[in-house]
DNA sequence: CGTTAGCACTCCCAAGCGGTGAGTGCTAAC
DNA sequence: GTTAGCACTCACCGCTTGGGAGTGCTAACG
């Protein structure tokens, strides 16, 4: 039941023209812009049986075609020719991260903004994953009134801290040892289970700490829940509203109320298997308010562990060919400034 | 020329009518509701003259009238007797910061959100502002290769925190001093122009620190700029695509564009003179997409020093009656937490 | 003099109605 | 297998029409 060659070509014509046009393509267009040298007549033909097999839909009799998300998936997957991107938009990529690359939050929220701008659609970035870090260094800073802030740097960047109560019977004096112990049993630790066990076998160790290893577990578990630390940015919802597919504002209405969830958006971005980049189209999605919808979505990596995503939403109607690249450029000029910055 | 006690009357039903169901209200709604006892044609004459001063337009000969954005001030000015909140969601509210005080950015997020859902608008937060802060703390975290981590802490919860390099003749156990040295030098000044000078002051009593200063003050002034530290969260942007005036995308979609660009966000809850909350309503915005809209805006504070900005936007249709009210409390409730929080 | 009933008028809106044109599917010929 | 020809379908556009809401005006009323 494969496509043979003419029909692929007929099924490719239609995906970009209707991409380009955002209206139904009939069998002239396609018969005039596929160089197939062949009538309409006969592009007829072959539209109907790519309909009768599920690639194609016609919104209403007399009108033309317009592919259905089965069409897209087979176009993704084996028709589309990735567009490479310009030279000048590499550099300035480039230069535009490496800019930022010292602060995650910024680089994240700055990756997403230059996504958006470049794809026309909503971009979504969820940073590094704290999981995925080493604590580097950890320090107690006295802040008076028996509280201290209590800082764990880790090697991506990340910087966690909260203000925690000092047990009564604590002198100031005693932070810096202190400071001491907890860089030397957490250090190299990931934030996760790591950390929580050494923390119970330091809790074990001194049992004077455990009001201050309490809390520090609990903040830590706190972080790490969904919505913590690992903030998602989105950029670009404005460009969704432009786009012809929304012109029923209520379509837009539920779209957005769900891209205000946090932890929905971070459901959208779970990795999957696939080591490229990952294409989610239409009713592929679990969410109704998604049909409509492509995700274009990649993972970024910091040295060999697991960093974060980047992801591109648009209409089903998106150019895949330059937005699959561009993610995938986008996740890898990531993976490579960060992996450096790390400098393992 | 001002108003009498029936035009005030008519006036003040015509716009809580509009309010309620987004329509124009014609005489006999009027006369209906205000309980004035006239007929619908003395209703008309006032309308009348209403619209002669400039409070009330008609959208076409033959349809009801419609508040003004003259009349929307007046209304808020002179008109609106402010709800007051519901004793159980004054509870609910105060219960939800109270859990995140801890963190001033989880705090601000929480707030916006919080808002955005009460009012069905949409909520902007500004956290607190960093000049507004005094230094508590300085620590500096080492991170091999010549890096170290600088922290900084302020008295309202606020950390910054930058990865700076280290001059190369920089021993890792100089760390300790230098960290005393830097708390001495900057804790209780306001890292803005205070802590510049003081930097300068140290530059010159130890040259050898100069690379590291020198640093110090640039990450500084990068997070004091316009879309450094103090960021903006928005909560509810869905809530806008319901209401009735942004039937039409474009409407929608000039709205949030603008939205999406922070420093025109910032611009927008921009502090005024007053001390209460501040309302602002269509043509009185400087920008042309927010033109069918109202901003309701409140300063919280900490301490005795400014705090941050808590604001709803929404179409001029809005329930001033609810929002002004609920938007003061929000800002005093936060006021009085942070002020509790930093122990002052 | 303010208030009111009556009434003509305006104008939006929704529904109904051909005309138009794009695009199709079918059929028969090449 | 391909193609020209052709009837058919159906969204879209512009037009008209009827209805209804709400107004402004005028004249009468207390």
């Amino acid at each position: 039941m494969e496509l043979d060659l003419r029909k692929r070509r007929v099924l490719r014509v239609i995906v970009e023209e209707f991409v380009a046009t955002a209206e139904p393509v009939g069998s002239r267009r396609v018969a005039e812009r596929s160089a197939l040298d062949v009538s309409p007549a006969t592009i007829r033909n072959e539209m109907g049986e790519l309909e009768a097999m599920g690639y194609l839909e016609q919104p209403h009799t007399s009108a033309g075609r317009v592919p259905s998300d089965k069409g897209y998936r087979f176009y993704v997957d084996e028709l589309m020719e990735a567009e490479p991107l310009a030279p000048a938009e590499v550099r300035r990529l480039r230069r535009a991260l490496a800019e930022r690359i010292r602060e995650v939050q910024g680089l994240v929220q700055l990756t997403a903004r230059l996504l958006a701008d470049a794809t026309a659609c909503l971009a979504m970035v969820v940073g590094p994953q704290l999981e995925a870090t080493r604590i580097r260094a950890v320090r107690l800073a006295p802040l008076g009134l028996r509280r201290a802030l209590l800082v764990m740097v880790t090697d991506a960047g990340f910087v966690i801290s909260h203000v925690v109560e000092l047990p009564p019977a604590f002198d100031e004096a005693e932070l810096e040892p202190l400071e001491r112990l907890l860089s030397r049993h957490l250090g190299g630790h990931a934030p996760g289970g790591d950390v929580r066990r050494a923390l119970r076998v330091l809790d074990r160790e001194v049992p004077r700490l455990h009001p201050l290893l309490e809390q520090a577990e609990a903040l830590l578990a706190q972080d790490l829940e969904p919505g913590g630390e690992e903030r998602v940015y989105l950029g670009g919802a404005a460009n969704l509203l432009g786009q012809p597919e929304f012109r029923d504002v209520q379509r837009a209405r539920a779209l957005l109320a769900l891209l205000e969830q946090e932890r929905l958006v971070r459901e959208l971005l779970a990795r999957r298997e696939s080591a490229g980049v990952e294409v989610t189209i239409g009713q592929e999605h679990p969410h109704e308010a998604l049909h409509g919808c492509s995700v274009v979505a990649g993972s970024f990596s910091i040295g060999d562990r697991a960093g974060g995503r980047v992801a591109v939403l648009g209409p089903t109607r998106m150019p895949y060919r330059r937005v699959v690249p561009f993610v995938k450029h986008v996740a890898d000029s990531l993976s490579e400034l960060l992996t450096r910055a790390v400098g393992s």
